[in-house]
DNA sequence: CCAATATATCCGTAATTCCGAATATACGAA
DNA sequence: TTCGTATATTCGGAATTACGGATATATTGG
């Protein structure tokens, strides 16, 4: 099911708005877990959960559990090229989209 | 109608086997001509065309006419981290799209 | 003006993607 | 086991995007 990362796949996943805000809060907080994305990004839980999933699936993130809670962050293993790009939308996608840097609320 | 570029439009753009395509063969060639790109990559040419008026809606791309032709090159004047984002992609899209560097065949 | 060539646009249809309420699952505490 | 919290998945419908044949437009040459 992991099927690998191609250039196409890597600019579909991060083609989204919702998406690309949960790249870019993974990306300033090493490790966020799901409540805080849910709150930091207003949007209904089911829809953060199915975004993360399927960033999960492209291998762009991974995911650690602890106890209830789930924390995400980038997948520090991506190809150099994957990693080049995110850092590279990183600013411009934050200025885009209105990401203020949020403290580490819950967990 | 110009409306600016922002991270998850440019992602949007390159998100796409044919579009990703037609913005490697003009990294390659630095201006490369509609009939060339419909035989680098086999599709019908409306759907090229179609492609390309998306890019150049974008601004990802322009285009200059001379005579009957069309020819499309890179918007140089995009904002660096375009620029760098559609660098590293390239090689990578290259690969996964089997792009053989086209001879300059027409025009 | 007419024909030929190159490219662009239209338009109906098919495919893909997105949404969010509802529901399911996983875990810790009591 | 049961409850409560955190997160994931399902599913049907809405919205967006892609396709490509047919057609329109633009340009050059005669």
């Amino acid at each position: 099911m992991a099927t690998t990362l191609s250039a196409t796949k890597l600019c579909k996943c991060l083609g989204d708005d919702l998406r690309l805000s949960l790249v870019c809060l993974m990306d300033v907080q090493r490790e966020i877990c799901v409540c805080d994305l849910v709150d930091a990004l207003d949007a209904p839980q089911s829809t953060i959960s199915r975004h993360l999933a399927q960033l999960r699936q492209c291998e762009l993130v991974v995911a650690r559990r602890q106890g209830t809670w789930m924390h995400y962050r980038l997948n520090s293993e991506l190809p150099e090229w994957a990693l080049t790009v995110i850092e590279t939308l990183a600013e411009p996608a934050r200025a885009q989209l209105g990401l203020r840097t949020p403290a580490p609320v819950c967990c």
